[in-house]
DNA sequence: CTAGATGTTAAGGT
DNA sequence: CACCTTAACATCTA
């Protein structure tokens, strides 16, 4: 499920494997993936090269080639990453992977062909060209006033925006409405400044737990909803039914008795 | 078998 | 014009 704190922890994941090894072959099986990119360009860029550093910005994982740009990842809704040693170990739909002259492997895996694969030369350039959002976990709370200004809709819509703000999903919106106690049906442009500023915090506590948890659920605090949807649908802090229900045009959950509709 | 799933985006609407 | 909403995309699972 990748949204920023899974994207996140993808990063801290290449930083501690697959860093400062030369590239000894490249594999890309990924019809449909590739960004304006062809396959062979993909080997050519990576082959005898090695993984120098990491970036992300919102969900996207860029991975930097010594002397040749960077990989950006996107892992849309089922991606994932694998570091192994053993052939044998290539996870299922594996659309490109890397194997390393200690032997080891880098894999991108994804079961849809939502993601994207590509090659950028300049990061910033990237993320301005695609018009996305500064990044949710880099902005502090006049900035995030400021990305909320003249946006008008449900909250919840505003915090999917990847141009409003960059990292949050679907489940991480429901999270952050859920730890500011707010209807994420609330319309934006109604939210005064003391509920921006709540709304902030929250997003980027809900943000950060999720991080040190490593995504695990069972290492989610308890007052997370996630684990909820899954299990009894019981809001974690009064027990009462969540509500499920389709906003922004995706399914939200969110409970009627802790959270209020201001807007 | 059908519906729905974490993401993005084209097309249509306000 | 700028922004918002909806449906569709590919594939798998409940």
């Amino acid at each position: 499920m990748p949204e920023l704190p899974d994207v996140q922890v993808f990063k801290k994941y290449v930083d501690a494997t697959a860093l400062h090894h030369r590239i000894r072959d490249v594999t890309v099986s990924a019809d449909g993936l590739l960004d304006g990119v062809s396959a062979r360009t993909v080997r050519s860029r990576l082959e005898g090269h090695e993984l120098a550093e990491t970036r992300r910005h919102g969900k996207h994982l860029f991975v930097r080639v010594t002397a040749n740009g960077w990989l950006r990842l996107h892992f849309g809704m089922t991606g994932e990453l694998a570091y192994f040693k053993e052939e044998a170990d290539l996870p299922a739909h594996a659309r490109l992977w890397l194997e390393f002259t200690n032997g080891y492997h880098l894999a991108y895996a994804n079961v849809r062909k939502f993601g994207e694969i590509g090659l950028v030369d300049d990061v910033d350039a990237f993320v301005e060209a695609e018009g996305l959002g500064p990044d949710a976990l880099g902005l502090d709370r006049g900035a995030f006033r400021e990305a909320l200004a003249g946006r008008r809709g449900a909250i919840k819509g505003t915090l999917m925006n990847q141009a409003v703000l960059a990292g949050l999903g679907n489940v991480y919106t429901d999270e952050t409405c859920f730890a500011a106690g707010l209807d994420p049906r609330s319309r934006t442009e109604k939210l005064d400044d003391a509920t921006i500023g709540h709304l902030h915090h929250a997003m980027r506590k809900v943000l950060a737990q999720a991080i040190d948890a490593r995504v695990e659920m069972d290492r989610f605090p308890r007052s997370f909803l996630l684990p909820s949807r899954a299990t009894d649908g019981a809001c974690p802090r009064c027990g009462k039914a969540l509500r499920r229900a389709k906003i922004s045009g995706r399914t939200t959950y969110y409970c009627p008795h802790d959270q209020e509709r201001k807007g």
